[in-house]
DNA sequence: TGGGTCCGGATTGTTAACAATATTAGGTTA
DNA sequence: TAACCTAATATTGTTAACAATCCGGACCCA
């Protein structure tokens, strides 16, 4: 009885591939809760492999920023920070901002026009009230993700969807920001193909960047009303106790 | 008589640590050639270590650009292309002109200060004639990281200062593009700094886009030159086959 | 009671042997 | 002669045991 049997969406010939998947998949769902540590032993013996290829892959969680380790001391899922996540989406602001541009100078006619029906599909869903939260979730990624391949920059490419996606989708599970600015946001993304279909580069990153920094200081606030509150309880807390 | 002694810059607690070190500076120096096969024992033997540590090095050696590894198959140093180094460019377009607006908000007056004393430095040595290698070579570099750390975005620092610069320096060591541009760049640098100074973040961005497409579009050139005349060649072969 | 030192346990780093995969050379056949 | 199959070989992936390092607690002392 084998405890490791293979799950789907787990491609990778080697044993290393296959845990890194498996493990980045817990970190992001939270199912390793985040901040918490990670002994070696325990997870080799949990997924039923030796410690070679579990380290292997803890290595490549670290490379995309999952986890951190310290020598002689051991790994920890990394623990998220509201700077940091401010932080990543100054760097998106830039390298998104470049990849709109990029595309509008290389986009294919034909994936321009795929583009425009994942919006069709988007308009529709967002109508349904459980849309929203899927628009927000999965809908508004797959879009900046096409965004990003368009631009046909394979580093681009690879920093963005490989090393910073899971990242991302990381803080959205874990702070979940559902918001009301999702029709505004979707308008942002007609706007950004349509500088795009006019081939209009300075354009498309323009309203790129405007979009993700609207997206950051939207996260901003939420942030500082969350502070505000706690900081409320807190006072209130101490007059009751 | 241990075949590994430590060298000066291989800081570093444990063997990994420090045969990444100095593997990374084989690659960038060129002491490995680039594109060659790396064999795991061939290499293990060399630096008197075991396979373990070297395949943890090689793991962050791919993590940062500097090798690529296929499973089964084995791993190579990375081979530098024309195409992959003016994508870097627009990488470093767009994340070192968000740098420079950062440091443009952030930077404290001292370091500003101490960022115009470089600049001196430099225009002194650009007077000499082997200046202008160093300036290129080092200089160069040393400003652009400057700027990069006085963004305070640690995670724009990490991806330029760690993941992305030495494979930019691999690129300086072996196409050596030394060029007359030095003193114009120079020039671009103390506008950079005067914008920084300024408190204009708008304007330290802006500069410090078009002071990097300038030297994308150096390096263009450089290759199309390059290029015709490497064609011409072939003719001029073709015609005395 | 507070601080400091030392020891034990646990965890990580490292090693060498084992298993699985891909490449290459050689032979065979159409 | 060229294409294909087969087997040998070398390389990589994996494992389990060994060594080095760090963390926590007990003990001692001021």
């Amino acid at each position: 009885m084998p405890p490791y049997t293979e799950q789907p969406g787990e491609q990778g010939v080697t044993i290393a591939d296959r845990v890194f998947s498996r493990l980045r998949k817990a970190i992001v769902e939270g199912q390793i809760p985040a901040g918490s540590k990670i002994s070696e032993p325990e997870l080799a013996t949990e997924y039923g492999i030796s410690r070679g290829p579990l380290r292997d892959a803890m290595g490549r969680l670290e490379a995309c920023h999952l986890v951190e380790r310290r020598a002689n001391v051991g790994a920890r899922v990394v623990s998220l920070s509201q700077e940091d996540l401010l932080e990543l989406y100054l760097l998106r602001e830039a390298l998104e901002g470049m990849a709109a541009r990029l595309a509008a100078e290389r986009m294919p006619a034909t994936e321009i026009d795929s583009l425009r029906q994942l919006l069709k599909q988007h308009e529709q869903r967002a109508d349904v009230k459980d849309g929203i939260a899927y628009f927000q979730k999965e809908g508004d990624l797959d879009f900046h993700y096409r965004i990003i391949k368009a631009s046909g920059n394979a580093r681009l490419i690879q920093f963005l969807c490989n090393e910073l996606y899971h990242l991302m989708r990381m803080y959205r599970y874990q702070f979940g920001m559902a918001s009301s600015r999702a029709r505004i946001a979707f308008r942002e993304h007609r706007h950004i193909v349509e500088a795009i279909a006019d081939r209009d580069p300075e354009m498309a990153e323009l309203i790129m960047r405007r979009h993700i920094r609207s997206s950051r200081v939207n996260v901003e606030m939420l942030f500082d009303a969350q502070a505000s509150l706690t900081r409320r309880q807190g006072q209130d807390l101490g007059a009751t106790g």
